[in-house]
DNA sequence: GCTTTGTGCAACTCGTGGGTTGCAATTCGC
DNA sequence: GCGAATTGCAACCCACGAGTTGCACAAAGC
């Protein structure tokens, strides 16, 4: 199994908008820090610490070629957590189906 | 269609733990913000804070019952992120495998 | 070897978000 | 109608996160 990782953490990398500028980038190419910095209003050092914090919930990975170090975007953990998020939205919603047939099982006789 | 919401403030408002014990708790049930300050550590007014970012996003509805205020979790919008969040998953999943797929051809033959 | 290009690290500013307390306003029980 | 319980609103604190600048370090290019 994968250790049911906690979507907090994964959430808050996915609650800013320059960082999804970098991952929308990083889905279509490999790119470095200074790669994405030409492309996207900020510092070369606050992409690097945005690709720092991507990288430490796994969704992004690094491979170093001669001094440039290479980003690119990771699918399977973000469908990871789509998985997550949708199962607990179905057990909520199931919840709120029974209430309603309940209701009108209540009205209907 | 669904005006294809942006992902970024739903997933702000899942990238707090306190949050994550209000949904969990109005998953189970329907209750009021004093309702949920007594389940959790921490004041009324916060729970209301928070219960108005979750209504703001869509992940929760209110309904006033006389003096009390009850809300509840809803999963639809929920399963609305999972799904936008797999799509974007598999689009970059796709562009590695296609990567990797050439990468063999090249060392195959 | 020396310059250039790219990365890594540290210190600092500034805004915002989570939390608190205090008080006014509303509604139920009797 | 009055007291008790709940909600609503406002001001305030504090920590953390996004961004910056500056400089040291490493690896190509010529």
């Amino acid at each position: 199994m994968t250790t049911a990782l906690d979507p907090v953490p994964m959430c808050a990398a996915l609650a800013d908008e320059t960082r999804w500028r970098i991952l929308e980038l990083l889905g279509e190419a490999d790119r470095s820090a200074s790669d994405l910095a030409e492309l996207l209003p900020v510092s070369r050092q606050a992409i690097t610490k945005h690709l720092q914090q991507l990288e430490a919930v796994g969704l992004v990975e690094h491979e170093r070629v001669g001094r440039a170090v290479r980003y690119r975007a990771l699918g399977a953990p973000l469908s990871q957590l789509a998985g997550r998020l949708d199962t607990i939205a179905r057990g909520w919603e199931r919840r709120l189906t029974r209430l309603k047939d309940l209701a009108e099982s209540l009205t209907d006789e």
